[in-house]
DNA sequence: GCGCGCTTCAAACAACCGTTTGAGGCGCCC
DNA sequence: GGGCGCCTCAAACGGTTGTTTGAAGCGCGC
């Protein structure tokens, strides 16, 4: 049989990445879904060359093994999801720091649970941190400490400046982790609560719940700080969030 | 060759399971540490079978096939976690639900972080939560379910009558959540944090702060929703955990 | 037209995996 | 002691995997 063929027209000397749809890109895409739904292991060159359209053997011609085609697949995930999620948050000027938590959380359950073009990107860091990779240290310094520290800002200053730098790094652990659970532990959640939905309003009101536990738990933390609840610190008051 | 062979002297009547270090006993041994090494697909039975000093037939013998065996691995770790870190630490009678919370989220961590004889138990976990394999269906059901609920019941208690069942999972997702992000997490904590230690009074001290930060959490919760802070209902009062 | 790279193809190769088989060892009880 | 379960063993059986092969398709410059 023959497929349609759009391809493969170009100079000799052209990087043979620069070309549109290629056999070479479709690879790179085929084998990101795979290897994110199945695992390095358990992902099969076949079942990869089927999606791409491609024969068993493109495999080793483009990249020079399965092993070489999976560390590409990462490099080029990183970038599509760095050009696709800039970190900062379009908002003007000034915003209270509950709202800047609120605005944190909501773009990082956004990004967890796209299910837009490159939807096995977090599933790939996901695998990573199991079996960690050498390409998990550059993702760390370039993406991931980044949204770190801006965390961490907003953190201490709904912690006041009394907190700990052991307090602030615990407490930032404690709002990403509820962040990335419903992701990570999603099997498990799933079965204990089929009712539980991930659609954008879905994620609206779980951003809403998280940032509004978070803050709650930031402002008592704060006033126990500042010594029992005799005077509570001006900023410890509790506000509705949103 | 011939294995000294310390087995066997029982009578038929008798479970399989119930003698000292047999055959299965070992293969449940080792087929933990492999899974968790390398995946369920990744590891191979020769292998396991290899380490327990056992014959390739013997996991057809003892356990139907490869999946029953993992299967059996998965339900084992969990029930020895358990009993080695029960929760109640002895102690009697009243406990306060902020008190009970602390004592979940600590034994919760201690699970995790074990480093005694089923260190495995949590990579095996992890490895479920994005590679879910139909033995994950039963582990749910006998082992994570109950959890559930008993850590929903100390947070409906902390949340107060009028808390929504939605408020109580997404609250108790929260705490668990914390727990489990270093654990899950711990390739890109440890980037970000190389400080960040797991020794038996690091768990503790942890363990405290994720306690401190929820119940500080769902008494701001309570309040907020018992209409403002006009009037603080009487257990919203935030008390000093531990 | 013709040779020349670049790319794709079907088919096969070699290795490995999970599973099964059938024979036999070993302790136990009648 | 002889039959009977329980357990273990080496060996092989299909099936699947990653990889390789050699031939062919195709555009392009001469």
């Amino acid at each position: 049989m023959v497929r349609s063929r759009t391809a493969a027209r170009r100079p000799l000397e052209a990087d043979r990445a620069a070309t549109a749809p290629g056999t070479r890109a479709r690879l790179l895409e085929a084998a990101g879904e795979i290897f994110a739904a199945q695992g390095f292991r358990a992902a099969t060159v076949r079942d990869i060359c089927d999606r791409a359209g491609a024969n068993v053997a493109a495999v080793h011609y483009h990249f020079r093994d399965k092993g070489q085609l999976y560390a590409e697949v990462l490099q080029h995930a990183h970038g599509c999801a760095l050009q696709r999620f800039p970190m900062h948050a379009e908002e003007g000027a000034e915003v209270s720091a509950e709202r800047r938590l609120f605005l944190f959380v909501r773009a990082f359950l956004q990004r967890i649970f796209d299910a837009g073009q490159p939807a096995w990107f977090g599933k790939l860091i996901a695998r990573e941190m199991i079996e960690p990779t050498p390409a998990l240290d550059a993702l760390v310094q370039s993406n991931i400490r980044p949204q770190c520290v801006l965390l961490m800002d907003i953190v201490r200053e709904l912690l006041g400046p009394a907190a700990s730098d052991e307090r602030v790094r615990w407490s930032a652990g404690s709002v990403v982790g509820q962040c990335v659970f419903y992701h990570h532990s999603r099997p498990v959640v799933a079965r204990l609560f089929p009712e539980q939905h991930y659609a954008p309003e879905d994620i609206e009101r779980l951003a809403e719940h998280i940032a509004g536990f978070s803050a709650g738990a930031l402002g008592a933390l704060r006033a126990s700080a500042a010594g029992g609840d005799a005077r509570t610190a001006p900023a410890a008051r509790r506000r509705r969030v949103r």
